[in-house]
Order: structure tokens, then sequence, then C-alpha cells
DNA sequence: CGAATATACTTGCATATGGAAGTATATCGG
DNA sequence: CCGATATACTTCCATATGCAAGTATATTCG
């Protein structure tokens, strides 16, 4: 197998597996949580956020998704009320996103499901060793991109 | 970092790798090909199928995605002759969706282009051997489910 | 200062997708 | 053989998403 080709199919085999993994870990999140999986991920940027609060153009690069989907996710949060809009004195174009209170605590759940489920995945048939390599590559990803997720 | 953690950074990665990758090589794919990346993912699993057909609930499971989303995929792919619809002689459920001579020849030309966006995703920054650990670890995930891409 | 440009956000439109219900056919158990 | 169940597919409805156009505000440059 040529360079060309090992970069291909690790490419092919990252699309794969994240579909997997949306079908295997989407549903089940809802239906505890009530929150998808892009609704976590825009919560635990902001919760990792200063003042826990991020401009709609900034979480849309983080989350690699348009800014009108960002203004279109946050409206249901706000309605929830885990998170609540914002303006900045400076700026008068700018209308934050903030974690509430309520939205800090459903993170912390959330994120806590979810860490089960991952680790239930990779039990029983990976190293911690295999495991951390994984993380490892997929990390000079992911370095790169705004909102990494220490 | 415990096990949980490490098990659960790689997943978090992996999602966000994932949403790069899409948004990087799906347009360019796209303008060039006339051809979003799920098309392509459908179309290549064909490629490899036996007799390059497949049935719609067959080619759901490899794609992770439900019937609805395959019936509705392969109506443009008709529409413009990449595919066609085959029926089963010994089973009137079936519809088969069928690669076309002209779907052989986009399948080929748009995975010419992802092999090339996906080889200058890697260079510069990444070891050869690395690529292959990468490749390597992501096939443990993928190796079990239908439809892998060898 | 003021016009031209850039930025932040929202909205309209088109496409993509899942789940549930509906239809047709096949298989199973008595 | 026939009714009950399972399977394959499609369609309906709701949600999710991107892009382009629209609005409001900021910045830049002459």
């Amino acid at each position: 197998m040529t360079d060309e080709n090992a970069s291909y199919a690790a490419v092919l085999r990252l699309f794969r597996a994240q579909s997997f993994l949306e079908a295997r870990l989407g549903p089940p999140l809802a239906s505890v949580h009530g929150l998808g999986l892009n609704e976590l991920m825009l919560l635990m940027q902001l919760a990792r956020a200063p003042l826990h609060r991020l401009r709609r153009v900034d979480l849309a690069a983080m989350l690699n998704a348009s800014q009108s989907t960002v203004t279109r996710m946050a409206l249901p949060l706000e309605k929830t009320g885990f998170v609540k809009r914002e303006s900045d004195p400076r700026d008068a174009r700018v209308a934050y996103v903030v974690l509430t209170k309520a939205g800090r605590a459903i993170v912390d759940q959330a994120e806590d499901t979810l860490r089960q489920m991952s680790t239930e995945l990779f039990r029983d048939r990976w190293t911690d060793k295999e495991i951390a390599a994984l993380g490892g590559l997929l990390g000079r990803f992911t370095a790169a991109l705004p909102g990494e997720i220490p």
C-alpha cells in the first residue's frame, strides 16, 4: 500500500467510524438527556470558554458549522434555558451565547453519560495503550483547530 | 488521565476530526464531481459489492443510515444515471441499487480526487508510520462493521 | 467626516435525514 | 393451506443544515 493509499484509507475509516459512533452514541444520549450530540458539543464549547460565553461566529468556527446553523441551534437551547443571549456593549452586532446554570448542569450530566458510553465502546477489545495512541493521533488533527477540547 | 477519560478524549477528537474533514473535503469534491461525500460512499459500496449491486436495506446498514435515506439518495443518482433499479426475481420486495457504467466511472474519478485531497491533508505534518498507525487503529473500529472498505 | 468595505447576525429557500406509518411480499407455525 | 409475523421498501412529517440575500453595525481610507 502506498502512502497515498494509507492517507486515503485513514480518511475513509474515519468517516466510517464517525457515522458508526454517531448512530451508536447519539440516540441513547438524546433519550437520556434530551440533547443531540451537536447540541452537546455546542454547550461543551461554552462550558470551557471564558465567562462561559461565545460569539455565534466563533461557535460556528469551533463546531465546523455555518453561522445560520448556530443561530438556529441556540433557539431551542434558549427555550429550555440552557443558554441565554447577551449583547456586547462595545459592538452592537454581537449576540453572545451564554451558558446558564441549568446549561452547566446538563453539560456535566450529559458528559458523564458520554464518558461512560465511550469507555464501554473500548472495553474488552482495546488496550489502554491503543486508546491513548488513537487519541494522540486524532489530536494531531484537532490540535490546530479552533475550539480544541483539552 | 484515567482510562475512561482517554476513551472519551478519543471519541471527542474523532467527532472533531470528522466535522473538520467533512467541511474540508466535501465542498471541493462536490464542486468538482457534483457528488456529495455521502453519495460517494454509497457508490463506493456498490463498486465493491458483488455484481455492483446491493439491496437498499443492506446499503443502509453499510452507511449507518436509515432505509428512507437510502431510498431518497438513490433517486437523484438514478436521474443522473449513476445507478439503476433492479428487482429480484425471487423476492418481489427487494429493489436493488445497481451501479451503472457511468456510475463506475464517476466513482473512479471522485475517488482519485478524494485520494489526492487525503494525501494533501497529511503531507508535511505526518510520517508514513503515523498515518499507518492511525489507519490501523481506526480499522479496529470499522473492521467489525458491515461494508468495510478494504 | 463620509463613502466604501468588512463583520455579525438573521431569514428565506432548498436539500438532507430520521422515525413512524403505510404497502407489498415473504416466511413461519399450526 | 392459512393466519400471524417478519421483512423490504416508500411516503409523510418534523427537524437539521448550508448558502445566499438581507439588516445592522463597525472599520477603513480618502
